[in-house]
DNA sequence: CGCCTATATGGAACCGGTTCCATTGGTCCA
DNA sequence: TGGACCAATGGAACCGGTTCCATATAGGCG
């Protein structure tokens, strides 16, 4: 069955194989009589054009290879639906590759490197060392990253440093002054993850404009699960002088943190003012005040800029920065008097 | 740059193209001292096969293609997740075509249908019409289903007639007689999902087996989000004669359950028991009585199937079904006596 | 020692497209 | 009417692997 090659159709049709190339890629240098013999052919022998076989002869591959780590967390499925909404329409297929550890990681940018491999690559959150980035760069590989920077690469960011600084601004417009933040682990990070610096430089930058000193006890680090960071923030709620808000650098962190202060009797939002980041789904239902960012757009945004780089030869690196949106709903409020 | 070629291999080791690619198939007929110097020459000139080439001569693409729905609800993430940890350790990639209308998933299905586009298929909770699965066959396209079910398909589904009578069961064990269900759409159900259907069945089993009469008020439909669901359950619970149990079709439904009844001043659970349905991660946090299924496993199981039917000539079709499990947790108590 | 067989190897043909060059046929202009 | 030029077309060569067949070499056995 099927394997009814271009051959066969040009026999039928009574032309050369370079004729019915020519009408399979709408090369307007065929005549229309021509062209509509060949087509006559193609619909009577049923005949669709093997993509493999086009790829090896064009040297393209017609994919593009997408790194990312972790999948599931919530913010990466939302890029990952921006991402799929512009090549679905695009003539190019997307392959997912996921990163759980460093060494999944550093394989796939080892294999990527192959030229005729992909025609594409978009990485996630991931930042390749500068030997990398060469690889890529000698084969060719058009390479876009979204939520990482890379000097050579162009890529798509949020813009976290305001982000964590607008979180934090909130909080002392508010009148807080004794401010914990409940980050990501900041040295522990083997993906080198950017936010989880800016987010904290963010955070005490608006500390120092509001001049409030740092106060080390009142910054923590967590994994981004709720258990621990409930763990961890109790351990800040119950510090001799416990902060009155808290900033936590996710919203899953930030329900460990209301869990938390459930769990001690301290009142959210009377007692303790409470705001996240991301703003999944479920910070509505509950009410979360937090940072908005626009994943479904960095997505898209990293998609198109691919596929524009993949048809230009040799494009200069551009930085596209997505902004922040407070999102104002019932865990803060101001400072009550003393 | 690139494009060292078998043949340079050839010419460099001093031996045919027929040898190199025996060295690199690992076919025993080769001498280890010609084997040596193969080998010696790849490393020299580094080359590194082209897979495109490769897929060619070979007449596959190993590729599969995963056809999934809405792959951002919570469900889907998961089930992805366990397809990925079997696929990264194959040799095959996947490409993820994201459904999200009845065209798009018509469209695919189409293109699917060529022998050459890829190796193998997986569909996710849709179901293909006989014709569609016919033409998969003609053109020797392995196909699995996970989450639905076609005769001539292998198919892997979870227990959802059970899951939906356990979650019933355990609503009327505590007591409950007046069980309400609010499921997703079961007529304008454009995909035709399964597990509507199924888990509505078990609804209808256990009270039959119970002897309570089914109440067509205590049934009622609504999309898969939250605020419908509030919306719908609110109807049902300003019933005259309301429910004291209700089981929502998913968590995310329950969610909505929850807050109808807390905005109508209705206590969960002195005064309404409430029980959901996949055990997403939010809903310990919340305790949420739910149904969990093996989401994951039940991705693991899909992409092994696919693997072996890709191996084998003519497999018959296989089932596996995977169980649910009840996770008691603080929305459901037993009845209050009147 | 010579013949036969098994093993190792070279390389042409092939997979199914695209591309480029040569050729044909026709049009236009002097 | 003849020459120049252009548009349309045929088909060989190519992309980079795999496979199969023919051939060379080595080893075994009488």
């Amino acid at each position: 069955m099927a394997s009814v090659t271009i051959r066969d159709v040009a026999k039928k049709a009574g032309v050369g194989v370079g004729t019915v190339s020519r009408v399979l890629n709408r090369n307007p240098a065929v005549r229309e009589a021509t062209r509509r013999k060949v087509l006559a052919a193609i619909e009577e022998l049923e005949f669709t054009p093997s993509p493999i076989a086009r790829r090896l002869s064009l040297g393209k591959t017609m994919t593009v290879a997408v790194i990312a780590p972790f999948f599931v967390r919530p913010s990466y499925v939302e890029r990952l639906r921006g991402l799929d909404t512009v090549f679905a329409e695009s003539e190019y297929d997307f392959i997912l590759y996921n990163v759980e550890t460093t060494s999944r990681r550093d394989r796939y940018f080892r294999e990527m490197a192959r030229s005729d491999r992909v025609d594409g690559l978009l990485i996630m959150s991931l930042v390749p060392t500068d030997n990398t980035v060469e690889s890529f760069m000698n084969a060719g590989i058009p390479t876009v990253l979204v939520d990482a920077v890379h000097p050579r690469l162009s890529h798509i960011i949020i813009d976290d440093q305001k982000g964590g600084y607008k979180a934090t601004k909130h909080l002392i417009d508010l009148g807080h002054r004794k401010i914990g933040y409940l980050s990501d682990h900041m040295y522990e990070n083997p993906f080198n993850f950017q936010p989880v610096i800016d987010r904290y430089k963010g955070y005490r930058q608006a500390l120092t404009e509001a001049g409030i000193p740092f106060h080390p006890e009142y910054h923590r680090q967590s994994e981004l699960s709720r258990r621990i960071a409930k763990k961890v923030a109790k351990e800040m709620l119950t510090l001799p002088d416990p902060p009155t808000a808290i900033f936590a650098y996710s919203d899953t962190q930030a329900f460990g943190v209301l869990r938390a202060a459930e769990e001690l009797g301290i009142g959210v939002p009377e007692d303790l003012s409470v705001i996240g980041y991301d703003d999944i789904e479920i910070s509505e239902y509950l009410h979360l005040t937090t940072i908005r960012q626009q994943l479904f757009q960095s997505g898209v945004e990293g998609a198109k800029l691919l596929l524009e780089e993949i048809d230009i030869q040799h494009p200069e690196p551009r930085e596209i920065v997505l902004p922040t949106e407070l999102i104002l709903r019932k865990t803060t409020v101001p400072l009550a008097a003393p």
